[in-house]
DNA sequence: GGTGTCGGTGGACACCTGTCCACCAACTGT
DNA sequence: ACAGTTGGTGGACAGGTGTCCACCGACACC
């Protein structure tokens, strides 16, 4: 490999700055080759011909391609996490923090889809270490959203069953938002569509859930089903 | 290939007999190999090791992989769609049918996961073509659902955008269940606790739904955004 | 009863795959 | 200044891949 900077070469960086180099041209390799396909499916040295480096130097970074799918699990969430925290922190209500966190979430996948495919895509049906890690990140997401929920007033009547239903499906609606921006033109209208459409379907949701969870019977979350199946209708 | 039955020669079937058999067995030998997998990484020479023919007699009955998957997706929706439609049809009211249509939707994952399995993890970062065949069979369920919420009494106030939108959160929901039926223990109390979460799931949302377009200023689906935020807090 | 259709065969083609190995050159710490 | 660590090389290996081709033999039809 030769380091060039205006045609010119430049002072050797320091041997653990070229590694580290290497490793994001291999992460960011392998983000642009999974694109179309998975990661089960990816070829090493596909990767290797993109980076322009010998199919086995692969081995000096990762020792095998879950391990670089973990890399790129954890690299994908990291700032995401951050981001969401930042705001959720911010708005002490629940209504209020709906509208935020749904324009960051857009914004994140607008400014990084191909992390973002990543995640959707090895979700399911990927290399079952990397399916756990991205399962594991998601639930603590969801573990997070029952928290912020369980800190409003009223909450402690409130089942941890009943809080953890209604953080899951937030999440599940908010993963669907980002395979429908994934899978849709990249227009900023379908953007916006999808932001106001996920903001609906959240506000919804947590108007049913409220309700919910203020009828008595329902405390306590005994796991029984519901006497009358027709409680929502007319 | 040899016909038994009971270590006897049986009499041959005819021909279109015969070559049906085979179509199915390729199916149901892609279904299983592409169990740990997915669609675009499966190899045509393990369908015809499994299934004991020839690799070139693939050809015989589908052109290509994408021609297998679309096969597949048609099968594997074609039975859920008809009995999701009848127990539709016998419940007059929203509430009444969402506990009959989690059972059964909870019962045909049971039945046949393969089928599921394949849905579920082609839905993203398959073949295009397959993956769009999957999609448009969700939208069609996703109007399906619309239009039942626009037979119910006093729904002629309801935007479609509205009706859309709420009606997409319970597809998603619902493909949300069936993957954690999929991924999780085939247990019957597994079984048991993702059908009563779901059809909370369920509740919470149509609840939410119905208070939510009450609300005179949301009807119309003009795409603007709510003012107030905070609707949902206290 | 003869003829043509058709599901299936098996070999061959050119290519791609992950991983092992010995080797190299240059950066690093002493 | 030297020895060791280390990122990267390139060849070789034993397989695996989709697809083309000529061919076969039995069923289907006139």
């Amino acid at each position: 490999m030769i380091w060039v900077m205006d045609d010119q070469p430049v002072a050797l960086p320091t041997r653990t700055e070229r590694k580290e180099r290497t490793r994001r041209a291999i992460l960011d390799a392998a983000l642009t080759l999974t694109e179309q396909s998975s990661l089960s499916a990816l070829s090493l040295r596909h990767v290797a011909r993109e980076v322009g480096i010998a199919p086995t130097a692969f081995y000096r970074h990762f020792t095998s391609a879950e391990d670089l799918g973990l890399a790129l699990v954890d690299e994908s969430f990291s700032s995401l996490r951050r981001t969401l925290r930042d705001v959720r922190a911010a708005q002490p209500s629940v209504g209020g923090v709906i509208g935020p966190s749904v324009e960051v979430l857009v914004d994140r996948v607008r400014a990084d889809p191909e992390h973002f495919g990543f995640i959707s895509r090895e979700r399911v049906g990927g290399l079952p270490g990397v399916r756990a890690a991205i399962r594991h990140e998601l639930d603590l997401f969801e573990a997070e959203i029952a928290t912020d929920f369980a800190r409003l007033p009223g909450a402690v009547h409130w089942s941890n069953d009943d809080l953890r239903t209604s953080a899951n499906l937030i999440v599940v609606a908010m993963v669907a938002a980002v395979e429908r921006l994934l899978q849709g033109p990249g227009t900023p209208a379908f953007e916006r569509e999808v932001a106001r459409t996920t903001a609906t379907q959240l506000r919804m949701l947590s108007i049913g859930a409220i309700q919910w969870r203020s009828r008595p019977q329902d405390r306590g979350g005994s796991g029984r089903l519901r006497a009358a199946d027709d409680t929502a209708t007319s």
